[in-house]
DNA sequence: TTGAAAGCGCTAACAG
DNA sequence: CTGTTAGCGCTTTCAA
């Protein structure tokens, strides 16, 4: 058989349907008596209300879309579980979507989340493009950023400030008495974490009268891999360093993991600093000092904003959250 | 104005609603005049069916639901990326669920999933309680379980035989020429996950004639801080040994910063070998070696199952898959 | 080849 | 306090 209607529950207890739904809504309009029946008769019938339905009517669904570049990263995921925390306590069903940074699979999340009707959108990490804007637009529902912003539209967003951190985590390393600083960048195309953090390292070099030589700072693209090349690049070619700023944990690891090979002690030969302070930077060892990025948290308030949004406040205002130097252990006290 | 329907397209092309959806839906019965004049319309209003409206009829969302204990950690959220991978493929989304291993919060999702009307659901890591079992039959949906197993109702899975796969690490350690071999296993009481990898260990080495010793197994509880405590516990109580292998990557990976710390080189004075291989296991110095489970491929499989299933098939049958042994650089070959 | 109309399960006037 | 009814946007007979 299918599963019970609201039309069998009043059938059962003898009521209109109206009245069921009165009851199940907690309005008022009915006697105990008929609230005790219809109670008695969703139990046994084992009713559950139809989301569906009830969605087509509200124009409401209770149910987010969230994009992320790429949920098996720890970055990604930790953002996704913040996001889901709050959305699910306050109601609201999170639809994950993975774009693995791929346009068309981009626009082709967003054309399936305006048909399911979802109430809102977060959108993380990587640049809004005009056709993702254009789409979302259409769907008339409020959308939040989170760790990425848009000069060109007016979209609120949940960041930490890139330039700032990379500077203090330049700054954090000068101080340690580190003269020659190597810095591997992320990508180089991408405007928003990519150029503010050689920007930031740049600028704390110069600010500390240390000159800032091309010649030390090598791409990669946020990941491992890249870590390991740029680092071994560096160290066959660049001025020699006493210290390495990577603009992510990821390729802060993979440059450790490469300094180590080639026998470099950490930190005694070799201070590294990274960016992200990802769950598994102090798994490694020696765990690595960074600069953190509370992303749990961002994810919690990009979901807090954009419900706000969907309940109806008219604006939010875009939170720029603070980083954090963790100090651990690869980094050390120069003579 | 509130976005186009099917109505406006049809008034603005002239034909009636029915002829709109079926050149929506590319039935037969219209001519090639009218369709040009539907999809223009639809293409001039922008219009985008509502899938809430259409699901209402259908019975049917295109939307499934996975619960995972916690998708900020690299195991589910690996497993997570392969279901959302081929989900999106076949036209499914996915509305993912954190249940932090939370009973309570699992019952609600599954309440919400329900009421949702997802066409199915896929339930990772984990013990599959009745209660569970109850709502997920009372919505009358295909269920898959990933990376667990229900002795007791039969629902298909995926998963690698956990025994199996601990006795070949235990077996490896015992070739490369140990034979004081301690264990981290974990959750004793998880009779899914954590029995069945102590009996491998168990049985290998009285398979090889080597003393199986209570004081030389510690216990976790899979996460990174329980490996150093039990790591900490063994290196201080249990008889001297020269490998270990941890029930999970996190607690290996813990382990080994325990005896780092202590100034035990790996692999030289302490072999380790973990289970998982989670993507930073390749990361960590030196790179752990370890029991590969293919998470994401898992995922893939569940996904095809789950979705084979909401499609009509009568039965699937569970898989085993099986996993592999990753030589990396944490295991010496004893003289 | 086309349209009218019933109805999916629910909510919300409106009328008693 | 309670029931009737008109949709929400769509699909799908059934007739024409």
């Amino acid at each position: 058989m299918n599963p019970p209607t609201i039309k069998d529950v009043a059938k059962a207890s003898g009521v209109s349907v109206a009245t069921v739904s009165r009851v199940l809504h907690n309005l008022s309009g009915y006697s105990d008596k008929t609230k005790q029946k219809v109670l008695q008769a969703v139990e046994e019938l084992g009713y559950q209300p139809n989301a569906i339905a009830r969605g087509l009517i509200n124009k409401r669904t209770q149910t987010i879309g969230v994009l992320v570049p790429d949920v098996s990263s720890s970055f990604s995921s930790e953002i996704l579980h913040g996001i889901e925390q709050v959305a699910n306590d306050k109601g609201f069903s999170v639809i994950m979507c993975n774009t693995d940074e791929d346009g068309k699979r981009t626009l082709k999340y967003l054309q399936v989340l305006g048909e399911k009707q979802v109430d809102g959108v977060i959108f993380t990490s990587g640049s809004l493009e005009d056709e993702y804007y254009k789409l979302l637009k259409q769907m008339r529902v409020p959308v939040v950023l989170v760790n990425t912003l848009s000069h060109k539209h007016a979209i609120p967003y949940v960041k930490v400030d890139d330039r700032q951190a990379s500077y203090h985590a330049t700054e954090y390393l000068i101080r340690k008495g580190h003269r020659d600083i190597a810095m591997i960048c992320g990508t180089i195309t991408d405007a928003i974490a990519g150029v503010p953090r050689l920007e930031g390292y740049r600028q704390a070099l110069e600010d500390h009268g240390l000159e800032y030589m091309e010649s030390r700072v090598g791409y990669g693209n946020f990941r491992l891999d890249m870590g390991r090349e740029a680092m071994k690049l560096l160290l066959d070619e660049a001025p020699p360093f006493t210290a390495l700023f990577a603009a992510s944990d990821e390729m802060a690891i993979g440059a450790m993991g490469v300094a180590l090979e080639r026998g470099l002690k950490i930190p005694e030969e070799m201070s590294i600093i990274g960016y992200d302070d990802l769950v598994f930077s102090r798994m490694v060892f020696p765990p690595l000092t960074t600069i953190h990025q509370p992303l749990p948290m961002m994810g919690r308030m990009a979901s807090e904003m954009l419900i706000q949004l969907i309940e109806g406040t008219d604006q939010v205002s875009s939170s720029i959250v603070s980083h954090q130097l963790i100090e651990r252990q690869t980094v050390r006290q120069m003579p």
